[in-house]
DNA sequence: CCCTGATTCGC
DNA sequence: GCGAATCAGG
């Protein structure tokens, strides 16, 4: 496949939307997580949330010892004075704001521009998350939480569903307690017949709960349990 | 092992 | 420009 100007589109409002570069290889098709990856990356979509990015060491000496081909390059030589990077100096990584923690003591600030007063602290994007929102550092929400208004309680009123259902409250020795749909779903409830006297359940429940032993190998598939029974959907 | 994105480099 | 191979963190 080819990199068509849809496709381009595709993989761009996907990759900006935070889909991984998986779902967006095998949404297009045709091509492998390496080459929607790579494209991105030539697209100059990069910048997103990598596994293995904030560290910024390994440079180039490092990571790889040994490639097998093509280390025949007469621009490369290591100039010895090229070093302009000393090594305690400050990270001259992207991120001139100051930490907006209480300064204890000795950093004077540095002169407030005279057009630009520094004193509202604007919320410093740090990065872009996947889905495109922002990312910003630890001190620079402001308001995070909405205070919630005060709220009366009001008891709950049980829902039409089991409003004429008999609950488990509703029970006595005198009503059928055969379980009529599971524990814990909403219409839970019992059958809440007149009871087969001397049983816990109506005459109806009490033909399924009491059940004639049949001889062996006479025997019939038991009928669902009341309880303990595998869930059935 | 699976996943992720980044990078390298032969084509 | 492309993408497989590789790396490296979760």
């Amino acid at each position: 496949m080819s990199w068509t100007d849809e496709r381009i589109e595709k993989l761009r409002k996907m990759w900006e939307g935070g889909a991984t570069a998986s779902q967006i290889a095998d949404d297009l098709g045709g091509v492998s997580r390496n080459a929607v990856i790579g494209k991105a990356h030539r697209l100059g979509l990069k910048a997103r949330p990598s596994p293995v990015k904030p560290n910024e060491k390994p440079a180039r000496p490092a990571p790889v010892a040994k490639r097998p081909a093509a280390e025949s390059r007469d621009d490369e030589q290591e100039a010895p004075a090229a070093r302009p990077e000393p090594v305690a100096a400050a990270p001259a990584v992207e991120r001139p704001a100051p930490t907006p923690t209480p300064a204890p003591v000795s950093a004077a600030p540095a002169e407030p521009a005279a057009d630009e007063p520094v004193r509202a602290p604007q919320p410093r994007i740090v990065s872009v998350g996947p889905g495109g929102f922002l990312r910003q550092g630890p001190g620079d929400q402001q308001q995070p939480i909405p205070p919630a208004p005060p709220r009366r309680l009001v008891p709950a009123k049980p829902s039409a569903e089991i409003a004429d259902k008999t609950s488990l409250l509703d029970l006595n020795d005198r009503i059928c307690r055969w379980p009529m749909g599971h524990p814990g779903e909403p219409d839970f409830h019992f059958c809440g017949d007149k009871v087969n006297p001397g049983f816990p359940y109506c005459v109806d429940h009490c033909g399924r709960a009491y059940q004639a032993q049949l001889p062996r190998g006479a025997r019939r598939p038991p009928p669902p349990l009341p309880f303990g029974g595998p869930r059935v959907r």
